[in-house]
DNA sequence: GTCTGCATTGGCAGATTATCCCAATCCTTC
DNA sequence: GAAGGATTGGGATAATCTGCCAATGCAGAC
């Protein structure tokens, strides 16, 4: 795998910045012409470098007002406890994030929900039902302070 | 603010699982012909739901090996100590996500670093030389199960 | 049931952009 | 200094965007 040099880092953040700059942008930011410069891109898609393109939605735009932190711990946490659970939580459209933690607790979850009523749904309907749970603790964002997607190159 | 109907969650569905459809797919997944499509996305645009377009990167592929999560309690809670805290917070590349919390914790931060070693200088030089605040905890992440961007519409 | 007015749609055409080929250039290695 | 490989830049074509305009659908009034 080649290493990424400084014009490939340039690229990475200004995509980042704005994932639908035109090729010609691109390319007079990073100091190339449009050939190069696609190809440079085309090759970190392919290298799974950049893994996909996304547009971002306002969460309260579209009426999700709560966001929950949920840390859990299950019963064991033999690999085929933690496969099953991995595997629950990926078909959940609310979860948007999932973290195995060092610690104390294994997983950390981040949760968004329309209200306090969706939420308490999501917990009794699927969180709870899950086999293996030892403990269940949830912590609310009363705000959002920051959100970013570009990882610093 | 007129809400959303239909279409326009299909069309959000889409985009946020591709940002850079092509009009003319998107318009044939969401049974419409390109024109309106277009306008309708440009109108989500304008009116703040989709607030920007950006390239996801994989972040192993780029050496940033370590994720924190920091729980953080401030001396004090007044609005201006709220207000600073979060103005250096939103300077630092390193700090991905940033929550006001409720409960016994002032603030919730996701970080990345390349490695231990980048971490520590994280907090040595930024972290711990902010004013007021009165505790730090750092729990580690051992691997992502799940990361999305898609919210739930 | 029919008419009117409004919002939304679909098709079309010019402008912009992506994409690929090929020759020229640069850099490394011998 | 020469040879080889990788990378670059320009240009041509295909794909796509984007805005205009007429056509369609729909709701409320009569």
């Amino acid at each position: 795998m080649p290493e990424l040099d400084a014009i490939d880092r340039k690229i990475l953040a200004s995509l980042q910045a704005d994932g639908r700059t035109t090729m010609q942008e691109l390319a007079d930011k990073v100091g190339l012409s449009v050939s190069p410069c696609h190809r440079r891109v085309k090759l970190l898609e392919s290298r799974g470098v950049i893994t996909r393109y996304t547009a971002l939605v306002d969460q309260k735009a579209i009426g999700l007002h709560v966001s929950v932190f949920i840390s859990i711990k299950l019963v064991r946490q033999k690999e085929e406890d933690l496969n099953r659970f991995a595997r629950a939580i990926s078909k959940w459209d609310e979860v948007l994030e999932c973290y195995l933690m060092t610690g104390n607790r294994d997983y950390l979850l981040r949760v968004v929900a329309a209200d306090l009523a969706a939420y308490e749904a999501f917990l009794k309907n699927k969180l709870t039902r899950l086999d293996g749970i030892a403990s269940i603790e949830s912590s609310f964002a009363l705000s959002q302070v920051k959100y970013s997607i570009a990882l610093p190159v």
